[in-house]
DNA sequence: AAAGATGTTGCAAC
DNA sequence: GGTTGCAACATCTT
């Protein structure tokens, strides 16, 4: 579910309510979302939360003995910030205690694909580098990101979606920000003008940017970490329309599959260019 | 009621 | 390199 503007706005509400708390400890209800390297879980007791930020879909939450927690929430993860003595939801795994006991940070995840990473700072540096975290999607300049895509041939999908090409963008933005800039998610970058990526660099700006501004599309289970739930999916064009009229020009907009995943566009908006 | 789809991504196979 | 299919898992829809 979360996407760039989902994780952007749970790192927002996250870090006004966390910054300088101390973890007294944790609970970990199922060992295999925690990924561990060199430090152990129990490394983390005693020490305070002194940033949260935010790399594509990456939670990174930085802790003073040099170490950060470098959480996905893949499809279905969820943090939550509760009160000790809040119902304990189905399919909470991990539990951190700050605040003396009196607050609590869940991580919940209905399909446990999510993680949490313990990773020395100097372990995240490398990652970042090597791990091929591409340039997060709201911070690249167009200049930048028009040389990226000049040296590529792959389906603007697959590319878009690609997070060691750029990070953030997950399947409802790629095909709301592919719409609205009139481009057929499988043409190919070499097929378009200089002009015609500069509308795809704003667009996806503007995009994420007043999809933050709703705080996220929630779609069957994404909430922040107050429980709240996003308003960015009534502004949906594409995603989860298949066979409705198309908002711009009322043809049916289509399903179609590519780089293996469900993808809506409108047939008129969106054409491919005439091939030979 | 079984099969297919779901916001992600890493891996194996070709 | 590239793409494809599958795997991890729970839940909801056809």
């Amino acid at each position: 579910m979360p996407e760039l503007p989902e994780v952007e706005t749970i790192v927002r509400s996250l870090k006004p309510r966390l910054l300088q708390k101390k973890i007294g400890g944790l609970d970990i209800l199922l060992p295999k979302i925690i990924h561990t390297e060199n430090i152990k879980p129990n490394y983390l007791i005693g020490q305070t939360i002194i940033n949260i930020s935010r790399l594509g879909k990456n939670i990174v939450m930085e802790l003073s003995e040099k170490c950060c927690l470098r959480i996905h929430l893949k499809m279905t993860g969820q943090l939550l910030l509760n009160l000790h003595g809040d119902t304990i939801l189905k399919h909470t795994h991990v539990i951190f205690y700050l605040d003396k006991g009196r607050l609590e940070l869940r991580y919940r995840d209905i399909r446990q694909f999510g993680y949490i990473q313990i990773l020395t700072l100097n372990e995240w540096d490398f990652q970042r580098k090597n791990n091929s975290l591409g340039p997060d999607a709201l911070e690249i300049s167009f200049p930048a990101f028009l040389a990226k895509l000049r040296t590529q041939k792959r389906k603007l999908k697959s590319l878009l979606l690609d997070q060691s090409f750029l990070s953030g963008l997950g399947n409802i933005y790629v095909d709301e920000i592919l719409h609205q800039a009139h481009i057929h998610p499988e043409n190919s970058p070499q097929n378009l003008s200089t002009r015609q990526i500069r509308r795809l660099h704003e667009k996806m700006g503007n995009i994420l940017q007043a999809a933050i501004q709703l705080k996220g599309s929630s779609v069957r289970n994404y909430i922040d970490a107050s429980g709240e739930q996003g308003r960015y999916q009534t502004e949906h064009q594409v995603y989860g329309r298949a066979g409705l009229p198309c908002r711009q020009c009322g043809t049916h907009l289509k399903k179609i599959r590519v780089s293996g995943r469900g993808t809506c566009f409108c047939p008129y908006c969106q054409r491919l260019p005439i091939k030979g």
